[in-house]
DNA sequence: AAACGTTCCAACCGCCTGGTC
DNA sequence: GGACCAGGCGGTTGGAACGTT
């Protein structure tokens, strides 16, 4: 029963890398880029899981990376981010460059939570934990709407799937955060129905709306439905419509963090 | 100095997703 | 539509490093 291993084990090294693997592994992918990952131990000689081989590369090998204690500004960033994407650790390491996934991961478990817990704040929820604690009552008994929102997912299905999307309950957009944090703004305004309400002059661009990627200033993403990625981005760009968590207001501009 | 406890983080594991046939 | 595969992700763990008694 089970799964099959996602590569032969019988013959493959485990735990910390050496100089030696580390060496070949990056000679090989300077050499013929990142190609297939469970061809690549092999190719490179090295007696290594395929999975182990871009998990070495990515998270410690890459040149990209950015080593070192992190900011404050990162950790504030960080924790902006959690609030607002929980536990995506890829989406908020997009959105720190140089950091990775698993950097952001255990900086978060070891240091933002205890951190956030000092303040008062309950990491997982980012909200006072007294009020968290009562939280988990009142839910209990209250029925609740859930917003669906998604870095351009096409359906609300999809988008949840794909975990572009994420659900934040309606409780949690009450914004009982500000007193603590009163730069956070968690007034969540990117849905399609909201769009729907915004004034013309503050999402048209060339007389078309922006779909919620473009909001997110993902003028060039593939998800891109409302046709502005294929126009000029300079236009699209300028047509700020959007008001996400603070990200428009200099606390946190989308627009100008890269996509990883 | 030794024993023990705690913290930190690199690496692993299993599941999920998207692409292809 | 379903099976298969590769890549990606988040949760968890093992052990080294560090701190305390």
């Amino acid at each position: 029963m089970g799964r099959s291993p996602c590569c032969e084990k019988a013959h493959t090294n485990k735990g910390a890398w050496t100089k030696e693997e580390d060496d070949r592994l990056i000679a090989y992918i300077r050499a013929h880029g990142e190609g297939c990952w469970r061809s690549l131990p092999k190719a490179a000689g090295l007696l290594r899981c395929g999975k182990s081989c871009r998990l070495r590369w990515i998270n410690y090998l890459r040149p990209d990376l950015k080593r070192g204690n992190f900011t404050e500004e990162e950790d504030e960033l960080i924790i902006k981010l959690h609030s607002l994407l929980g536990n995506k650790w890829s989406l908020i390491a997009g959105r720190l460059p140089g950091r990775t996934d698993n950097e952001i991961k255990n900086y978060w478990n070891t240091h933002i939570r205890r951190k956030l817990l000092n303040r008062g704040i309950d990491p997982a929820t980012h909200r006072p934990l007294n009020e968290s604690a009562q939280e988990t009552t009142t839910t209990t008994t209250t029925t609740t709407t859930t917003t669906t929102i998604s870095f351009a997912a096409s359906t609300a299905k999809e988008e949840e799937k794909t975990t572009g999307g994420f659900v934040i309950n309606d409780m949690m957009m009450i914004n009982p955060v500000q007193g603590k944090c009163p730069d956070l703004n968690l007034e969540l305004r990117i849905s399609p129905p909201y769009q729907q309400q915004r004034q013309p002059d503050q999402l048209k661009s060339g007389g078309r709306v922006q779909c919620f990627s473009c909001s997110l200033g993902l003028q060039n993403s593939k998800d891109c439905s409302c046709g502005i990625a294929s126009m000029d981005s300079n236009s699209a760009s300028s047509s700020v419509g959007y008001d996400f968590l603070g990200l428009k207001s200099g606390v946190l501009d989308y627009r100008s963090l890269e996509m990883k």
